[in-house]
DNA sequence: AATTCGGGGTA
DNA sequence: TACCCAGAATT
């Protein structure tokens, strides 16, 4: 069976019109690629639109702060692929004279690019044979030729690897890689694929032993783990009391508001102790609170969040220090936060 | 080789 | 709910 110029034939009729399918330029090719992992494309078109009319070229990504780019990225998740696009604009510009590489074998040294980007953007942007290995291509191969190793392991993607090299060429492999996955993403779906007007419904193995609900073979997934977050929301006129999250954990130098994480929701009264330990309040006002709970699922973390505003009853001057911050109500939107504080300033009226 | 890094669409 | 998306870095 001539996969390659089969897939590629339906490819050409079939493609969607995608904004980054008009350009072999590796630094948009990059963009889109960084922007599209673990994510779909609705969802990720409007971000790469706004994300290249920020930054046309890569001297304006390392030229910008990392602040900057954030807010860009701001509500896409997998903060760190900003941040690795950040420090590679700049080590472009530093050590490629701003030219971006096009090539596997220096692509696959730069932060954040691994063995699917590079063979991506050199694929397309290069026309080197370099097979393309995401989730779709492995969806694909598993029920057309029937690899039955589970999702996510070494054996599947070295085997689906292999198989898919045996079949790109040098004469332009990019439209091949391309091909595949597009047609995982609207053929070959996860849920209820078009089997009975597939084109390789005769040769395929997971459609001719009744297989395709089975294949590919899931990852054994992990019960989520159980956070609980308590947010102190100190709002006066003058704006209100934040900081930046460290690189360590989820929602990495992300804004949020004074945190206190506990083994479960903590009352008012905790709160106020702890608040005080951290001279967060001043100690001689009253204050008026109230509390907002919500629920913020990550894919590995289940969150339950606790806000509890503070409103100071008379005038009272916020002091800034090494560990906390005072943001005026005007800067609040260019922030870059995570969806869960995001969602938090929407619901609630804190921004009048 | 397993875990961790978000957020949202879909059935 | 559960699944999974044009994956990479860390442990």
């Amino acid at each position: 069976m001539d996969f390659n110029r089969i897939i590629t034939e339906w490819y050409r009729i079939n493609k969607r019109d995608l904004p980054w399918r008009k350009t072999r330029n590796p630094y948009f090719i990059w963009v889109s690629e960084i922007i599209l992992q673990q994510t779909r494309v609705e969802q990720g078109l409007s971000y790469y639109l706004r994300f290249v009319d920020t930054f046309p070229d890569v001297s304006a990504l390392a030229k910008a702060s990392e602040q900057q780019v954030l807010e860009v990225w701001k509500g896409l998740g997998y903060y760190s692929r900003a941040r690795n696009m950040h420090f590679t604009a700049k080590q472009v510009i530093q050590e490629f004279n701003g030219v971006f590489p096009s090539s596997f074998q220096t692509l696959i040294t730069l932060k954040g690019i691994g063995q699917y980007t590079a063979a991506a953007i050199a694929s397309i942007c290069s026309d080197e044979a370099e097979p393309v290995v995401d989730g779709n291509v492995v969806r694909v191969f598993s029920r057309i030729f029937g690899f039955e190793s589970p999702v996510g392991s070494t054996k599947i993607f070295k085997g689906v690897r292999e198989k898919s090299k045996s079949f790109i060429t040098d004469t332009d492999p990019g439209t091949y890689n391309q091909a595949v996955m597009e047609f995982g993403a609207l053929f070959c779906k996860p849920k209820n694929p078009e089997c009975e007007r597939c084109i390789f419904k005769n040769e395929c193995y997971a459609f001719k032993n009744n297989l395709v609900d089975k294949l590919p073979l899931p990852k054994t997934d992990k019960p989520k783990r159980d956070r609980w977050l308590n947010y102190l929301v100190i709002v006066t006129s003058e704006g209100m009391v934040m900081h930046q999250r460290g690189i360590k954990d989820i929602w990495a130098s992300l804004w949020e508001f004074p945190l206190l994480e506990s083994d479960r929701l903590i009352t008012v009264n905790e709160l106020i102790e702890w608040s005080l330990n951290e001279e967060l309040l001043p100690t001689e006002i009253e204050i008026v609170q109230f509390e907002k709970d919500f629920q913020h699922i990550l894919t590995h973390q289940r969150i339950f969040a606790r806000f509890f505003i503070a409103l100071p009853k008379q005038e009272v001057i916020l002091q800034a220090s090494a560990k906390w911050t005072i943001i005026h109500k005007d800067s609040i939107s260019d922030l870059p936060v995570s969806r869960l504080i995001d969602k938090f300033i929407a619901d609630s009226s804190i921004i009048d």
